[in-house]
DNA sequence: AATTTTGCCAACCGCCTCCGC
DNA sequence: TGCGGAGGCGGTTGGCAAAAT
C-alpha cells in the first residue's frame, strides 16, 4: 500500500464512499511526541477492492504534517499509505494495493501504451506513476509472455519445436530462457510449461509401465486396467526421433494408419523388435509425437499388435532391417527392474553442464533466434545419447537378454 | 449426468545477478 | 566496498476446460 497518485477532487466519488475507520499515525518533525488521531472519515473505494480514495480534509491538514495513514475497512483489513499532506490539499489521493491475478484488457492497453512510449524497459515507473497497480516485475512478465509482438500464443509446439526443445534441454539443462531464444515466438514460460507437461506425461506412462509384478495380480481392477492399457516396456516398438522434415500431419497420419491396421493376436510369447535399447528408456528421446504414439498403441490393448504396428513410415532413414527378439520368461523378469529405485535413476533428469557458446556453435543445426532462427539439420545421429549413458544401467542388465540374431541372417 | 482426472497455461514467488550510488 | 533497487530466471501454484470414468 502506498501513495500512488493525486487526482482531481470529485465530490461525487466522495458521496459514494463507505464509512471506513482511519487512524493517522503522524510524526511531526522536531517532536518526540507521537500524535495518534482517530477519525472516522468519509473514505471510499472505487469498484475494485484494492483502490481506495481518501480525501484529506483541511482539518487533518491543519493538524498533521505527514505520516502514515492506516486504513481499516469493514472486514478488518488494514492498508498503509505514506502521505505528504502539504501536497494533498483539495485533492483525492488514490491509495492502492498491489493488484494481482489475471490481467484486464484495460491494463494490457495501458501497458502497451507505456511500451510504445518508452520501450520494453523501466517497468517500475508504471506503478510509481500510478498507471497500473501492478509491480514492475508483473508488468514485465505480462509484456514478455503475452503482449510482446510475434508471439505464438495459443499455438501448440510443432514437431520441429519439440525436437529443438528436447535437444537443447539435453544440451543446456533447464535453461528455459536460453532455449527459448532458439524458438521464434516462444517464451521461456512456454518452453517451461511444455517441458513440464511432457515430463508429467512421461512419468505417468513410465510409472504405469513399471507397475506389473507378481503381486499385482491382487491389485484393484483399476490398476489391472491400467496395466492392460499402458504398454509395458516390452510392448514398445522401435522408436527413433521423427525425421527432421516430418510434420505433425505426417506423424498423425502414420499413427492413424498404424493403429487402424492393428489386429488382435492372442499370443503367449512376447515378441518385440529391438533397436537401440537406450533409446527406449531415455525420456529425452521421446518427442511428444512419439509418446502420443506410445499411448495410442497402449489403447489398442494389444502388445503384439503394438509391435506389429511398425513405425517404419516414421523412420524411413532406418538403414537396416529390424531384428526380432523373442523374450524368454526369465528375460521378461528384467522388465520388473523398472520398479527398482536404482533403475529409475535412468529416468531422472540429467544434470547437463551448461556449454559455452563455442560448443553451441559447433552445432550448426541449432542457432539462437537472434542469429536468424533455428537452422535446419537434415540428418541426425542422435547426439543426445552420451557415451556414459550405458553406464547408468545395472551391470547385469544385458546379461539377461538373449543375444540379438544377426540381421544379415 | 455427475464426478474425477488430466492437460494446459497464466501468473506468482523466491533467488540471483547486475548496476548505480 | 557495501547496499538497495531493478530486472532476469527457474520453480511452483492455481484455475479452467476437456477428457475420462
Amino acid at each position: 500500500m502506498e501513495y500512488m497518485q493525486q487526482l482531481p477532487f470529485d465530490q461525487g466519488a466522495i458521496n459514494k464512499m463507505n464509512d471506513l475507520h482511519l487512524s493517522f499515525d503522524a510524526n511531526p518533525p522536531k517532536s518526540s511526541n507521537r500524535h495518534r488521531l482517530q477519525r472516522s472519515l468519509e473514505v471510499g473505494g472505487f469498484d475494485s477492492p484494492w483502490v481506495l480514495c481518501l480525501h484529506i480534509s483541511s482539518y487533518l491538514k491543519s493538524n498533521l504534517i505527514g505520516g502514515v495513514v492506516i486504513i481499516q475497512n469493514d472486514n478488518g483489513t488494514h492498508f498503509l499509505a505514506e502521505v505528504k499532506l502539504g501536497e494533498m490539499e483539495g485533492k483525492l489521493v488514490e491509495i492502492s494495493q498491489i493488484r494481482k491475478g489475471p490481467w484486464k484488457a484495460e491494463e494490457d492497453e495501458v501497458l502497451i501504451n507505456h511500451v510504445k512510449k518508452y520501450g520494453p524497459r523501466e517497468w517500475s515507473p508504471i506503478r510509481s506513476k500510478g498507471l497500473l497497480q501492478r509491480t514492475g516485475k508483473s508488468c514485465r512478465l505480462r509484456w514478455v509472455n503475452k503482449l510482446r509482438p510475434n508471439l505464438k500464443n495459443g499455438c501448440k509446439f510443432t514437431a520441429e519445436e519439440e525436437r529443438v526443445v528436447i535437444e537443447l534441454q539435453a544440451q543446456f539443462g533447464n535453461k528455459w530462457a536460453k532455449i527459448a531464444t532458439y524458438l521464434p515466438g516462444r517464451t521461456d514460460n512456454d518452453v517451461k510449461n511444455f517441458w513440464s507437461s511432457r515430463q508429467k506425461r512421461l512419468a505417468r506412462i513410465l510409472q504405469n509401465s513399471g507397475a506389473p509384478s507378481s503381486s499385482s495380480s491382487s491389485s484393484s481392477s483399476k490398476s489391472l486396467k491400467l496395466k492392460r492399457e499402458i504398454p509395458a516396456f516390452h510392448d514398445v516398438p522401435v522408436f527413433e526421433a521423427p525425421k527432421l522434415s516430418s510434420s505433425m500431419e505426417e506423424i498423425s497420419y502414420t499413427m492413424a494408419q498404424s493403429c487402424s491396421s492393428s489386429s488382435y493376436l492372442d499370443n503367449t510369447e512376447t515378441i518385440i523388435k529391438v533397436e537401440q535399447f537406450p533409446k527406449l528408456v531415455n525420456p529425452k528421446l521421446y518427442t511428444d509425437a512419439n509418446m502420443a504414439q506410445l499411448e495410442l498403441m497402449s489403447i489398442g490393448n494389444n502388445p503384439y499388435a503394438a509391435a506389429e504396428a511398425q513405425p517404419q513410415a516414421f523412420f524411413p532413414q532406418t538403414p537396416h532391417p529390424q531384428p526380432y527378439l523373442t523374450l524368454s520368461l526369465e528375460s521378461q523378469d528384467l522388465l520388473a527392474k523398472f520398479e527398482d529405485p536404482y533403475f529409475s535413476q535412468v529416468f531422472a533428469p540429467m544434470d547437463v553442464p551448461e556449454l559455452d557458446s563455442g560448443n553451441v556453435e559447433q552445432q550448426p543445426f541449432l542457432e539462437p533466434v537472434r542469429s536468424g532462427g533455428f537452422g535446419a539439420r537434415e540428418e541426425a545421429d542422435n547426439p543426445m545419447i552420451p557415451d556414459a549413458f550405458f553406464d547408468d544401467f545395472p551391470a547385469d542388465m544385458f546379461d539377461q537378454m538373449e543375444p540379438l540374431p544377426n540381421p544379415s541372417t
